[in-house]
DNA sequence: CTGAAAGCGCTAACAA
DNA sequence: TTGTTAGCGCTTTCAG
């Protein structure tokens, strides 16, 4: 292993000057600075990674914490933390993998031992218990979703009120007068988990400000689940013409119950669902959606982080305006024939 | 911060003495460590992990490398990550994540500055550049796949040339003359991913054992896709009763497709899937399957690691027989009533 | 069974 | 613009 007294013997100068040359945090003569870059390259010098932490109170580490629970839709988890990682490498982090379970423990865990400089947390629930102990850290963190109380946190998420009353919207501007919502399954609800509660919010403001029906129901992910909640939405609600979809898994099954119960979309129902665009996009027909911004809430995340490392403030609550984009599942009622425009997006405004 | 060195004095003992007490690497009279102890408690001391790591030349951190590309199944990897993170932590370890766009340098990067102390590589494939960065590489790997040439390396897998050959096998065993592979999107193939290629060959090999017919085909995600695939077989091969599905993205709308185009499952179209076991059963029919060992080789190479540091030999290729379990999708040939029994688990030992 | 002390490889004052 | 030096907090010889 070749060291950093390696390099400035190599190079002829002292090992500060190493250091320097590398941090940039001196200006360095270009003759020596060409001389030690010279000789790193030469020795193929790599600094040791524990040696610099433990010297300059940095690991440049970021912890991520996923959960692991039922009713979280894996493939968007991945996109977010896809970009954590290859936004942290852009700002000179790695990024190590915690799962939920090791609990509020945990966090103090990497954050004590000085193994991580920050953390990010995902799928905060409204009163989660792993929020007093961020408080508490001597660390920033930043989390993906926020609880009830976000009083000195920084927390970032899609505005999922905003984004449910949106998807009412787009459907009574289409003239629908009765729609549901078809959430998440109950578990997801039950442990309280924010995002599922505030789609549900406003959903049910922009049905009462619009003066139609909006009702709810979870989900589970088994297409017997999907059939019988569909068959009892449509039995005890006849004239429901628009559904709001906040399920990624259930969306295959979902098209292909309504195929089997004769309903057509859109002609017979309109559909709109809250999910990655490609998702949306492959389905047929193409549903019209609010996409889940995965990667952008990932580099956000990361780089209020480091913004936070530099000492510099950060807000304390981002909601990201939700992005609809009209496809072929959402069409007028009373119209069997004619659809919204193909592609036409919009943004929200009033997160 | 509170350091060893508060612990000592707090204890009235030396720093050492702390030391051992927590490693354990030296006898301690019960006196002295439970004096100890009670400190590190009272004091609520957490060991520096950079100091640790630079004063023992160990970060008890492993990096797993995940694939961010195309024609992976998402979830099957969060198993895989879940479970070796999950395994780690059992051997007082942490997980870095890296993603695969970092090549062969992001590994020579976080092995050389010693931020970890061993490698798990997934999504191997036949001639991957990372392999032989790997070789020489100061420290140990395990890779998840197998490159063409495993020589010297620890790899692990799934034995997926019998779990092609398996399937064959029970479709042949319920008498079906006619079958076919749906494989992975042919972007998978073509860039030599070895599950994919083996499958193929362990199909072919055994239908012409079996001296069935046996035609593959790649297939991509979207439902146009699958459809037009399964409408070329039909018309190209009209006595295929069997069908051998590697590719969980588009089991649901394979289903769908089949029930469009009338063929009821199993009477008219035996199915059987080599998927994650809860994608087998949340189906209509539940699918016949060989399993992904996804925890078990995530365990396994966590646990091939550890065997590593600790100075011991692993061995080179390990390849998990591959566990059959028939469920409702596959029944006799020419017998429109009788399916096989329900749950019954086979293990192949021809690994 | 315990303590003293020498590093591990780097950073960042402090000096020049 | 560069060099000298004192740690960072721990592990592990070496001594007793």
């Amino acid at each position: 292993m070749v060291t950093i007294a390696d390099v400035a013997r190599h190079a002829g100068v002292a090992a500060s000057t190493v250091s320097y040359v590398l941090s940039g945090k001196r200006s360095i003569s270009s003759d020596t600075r060409e001389r030690v870059q010279r000789s790193v390259r030469a020795l193929g010098y790599r600094p040791n990674a524990s040696a610099r932490a433990l010297a300059s109170q940095r690991s440049n580490v970021l912890a991520l914490v996923i959960p692991l629970r039922t009713g979280m839709h894996v493939p968007v988890m991945m996109q977010f933390a896809a970009a954590v990682v290859t936004t942290a490498r852009r700002y000179d982090h790695d990024v190590l993998l915690l799962t939920a379970d090791e609990g509020p423990e945990g966090l103090q865990r990497v954050a004590q031992s000085s193994l991580v400089d920050a953390l990010v947390v995902m799928d905060v629930e409204l009163d989660d218990e792993r929020v007093p102990v961020l408080r508490e850290l001597p660390m920033p963190s930043v989390l993906i979703g926020y609880p009830a109380d976000s009083e000195g946190l920084t927390c970032i998420d899609l505005d999922f009120v905003a984004a449910g009353a949106r998807c009412v919207d787009h459907l009574a501007d289409l003239g629908h007068r009765s729609m549901a919502l078809l959430g998440t399954p109950s578990a997801v609800y039950e442990r309280q988990t924010g995002f599922a509660q505030r789609t549900l919010t406003g959903f049910a403001e922009a049905a009462g400000q619009r003066g139609v029906v909006g009702v709810e129901t979870p989900c589970e992910h088994t297409f017997a689940a999907v059939l019988g909640t569909v068959e009892r939405l449509l039995h005890d609600h006849p004239d429901l013409t628009g559904l709001v979809v906040q399920n990624e898994p259930i969306i295959g099954p979902l098209l292909d119950v309504l195929r089997r119960l004769g309903r057509r979309v859109p002609e017979d129902m309109s559909l709109v669902a809250i999910c990655a665009d490609d998702v949306a996009e492959r389905q047929v027909p193409q549903l019209s959606s609010v996409t889940i911004p995965a990667e952008r809430i990932g580099a956000l995340a990361v780089e209020s982080l480091i913004t936070k490392l530099s000492g510099a403030e950060a807000p304390e609550l981002t909601l990201l305006p939700p992005e609809f984009t009209a496809r072929g599942s959402s069409g007028r009622a009373d119209d069997s024939d004619t659809t919204t425009g193909q592609g036409e997006r919009t943004v929200d405004r009033r997160a």
